[in-house]
DNA sequence: TTTTTAAAAGCTAACCGTTAGTGCTACGGT
DNA sequence: ACCGTAGCACTAACGGTTAGCTTTTAAAAA
């Protein structure tokens, strides 16, 4: 976030870059599966072990770019106006990331994931890292503990959102049509949720599930 | 599911067997990152080629016993009471699935599972294959086409279900508050579903997405 | 400046899951 | 009895990943 400031910081992270773009160019070219982690090392004129150093997998390799989106989502949480519920600021946030996956510069790479079993598990398991930091999130927001099944259960809807209207035909349409469903399951657990400045403590905790809310 | 006939079927089905249960009684003994695949297959005395030949990969050892959870779901929806709506008999197998789970004899592989990173990321992809076969049976039943984004979200929900559940301090409670925010979600998309015998066609099928219903 | 320290990068060699290639053996159909 | 082939074994390798150790080089201490 903050740029690096000493040379040295600044020599990492250009071997970094370079590591990454030569990976994606590669990938892109010949194919994820025909190209090898030394072929990636080879190009970019590093020692494989260099490479692990800044990456810890060959998929990650691939994620470079949107390492990020495991806070954004939090953070349109955290970071949404006052008066604006958490559903449709996730579904804001949704729909920019949705977008952004099948944007000019994004596509091919998303092609080839779509395209590559090993890099789909990837995407996977790292949805379920999201969704556990995004069921912080909420838990944080309405005071409820953050293994609260209720929170973890919404989280993960929004992140299953990514991935199911990514591959729709009208990702736009798909994501509007998964929210009015997140929208009605967040209703039956979070009954009248105010709009925010402090405690809607009429969230029911679930039937005992998750841990005790507040009192 | 039928009994195998031939000498040969019978020997290579116990052959299956024992790779699975050497492999599992090591894994638990000794812990399944600390277990090698030469290892399992030394002490089963079996090669390993022979080994992959039954086994599609390591962590499939694991999962052998629980492999038909994919036909489960799809079946719930399939074989259910002519007159009983789909989401109560897709909450009644999954109760039944995540009892089953913390069962005495599956307990000890689940906790094994969960305390094992590679193993969970297995069980996600698996749950993936499973939720689409599941998408398939509800929009057969509901006469959608099977890519339809609505099908496919509800299934995504009822397998999130399982693992939500699995990891909720007390699985029953969780499954029924997951399946109140499921039957919501149900609720808004596929509004006032008759009971079964054949064409509720007033759902309706989303913004266009997914696909055309049958008129 | 010189010296010291430690992070970053490199090299070698290996581990581990997985697969290809090949041949042998024994079951099952004829 | 015979042949086709399914099942299994063996060796050797491939590809991702890591451990151990040395070399470079930026930064901090002297």
């Amino acid at each position: 976030m903050t740029e690096p400031v000493g040379r040295r910081e600044r020599k990492k992270a250009a071997t970094r870059q370079n590591i990454a773009d030569t990976a994606l160019r590669l990938f892109l070219e010949r194919g994820y599966d025909a190209v090898g982690i030394r072929d990636v090392a080879a190009e970019a004129d590093v020692a494989v072990t260099t490479l692990f150093s800044h990456f810890a997998s060959k998929e990650a390799l691939v994620f470079e770019r949107d390492e990020d989106f495991e806070k954004r989502l939090a953070r349109a949480v955290t970071d949404r106006e006052p008066d604006e519920p958490i559903v449709p600021a996730l579904r804001r946030e949704m729909r920019a990331m949705v977008r952004h996956c099948a944007s000019e510069g994004a596509a091919p790479t998303w092609r080839m994931i779509d395209a590559t079993p090993a890099l789909r598990e990837y995407e996977e398991s790292m949805r379920l890292r999201h969704a556990e930091s995004l069921a912080s999130a909420i838990a944080a927001d309405l005071d409820l503990p953050p293994s609260s099944t209720a929170c973890r259960t919404i989280a993960r809807f929004v992140t299953d959102a990514h991935s199911l209207a990514r591959e729709a035909a009208d990702p736009d349409a798909a994501v509007d049509e998964i929210f009015r469903m997140i929208e009605a399951a967040w209703a039956v657990t979070f009954p009248t949720t105010a709009s925010r400045p402090g405690y809607n403590r009429s969230a029911i905790a679930g039937s005992g599930t998750g841990g005790t809310p507040g009192a």
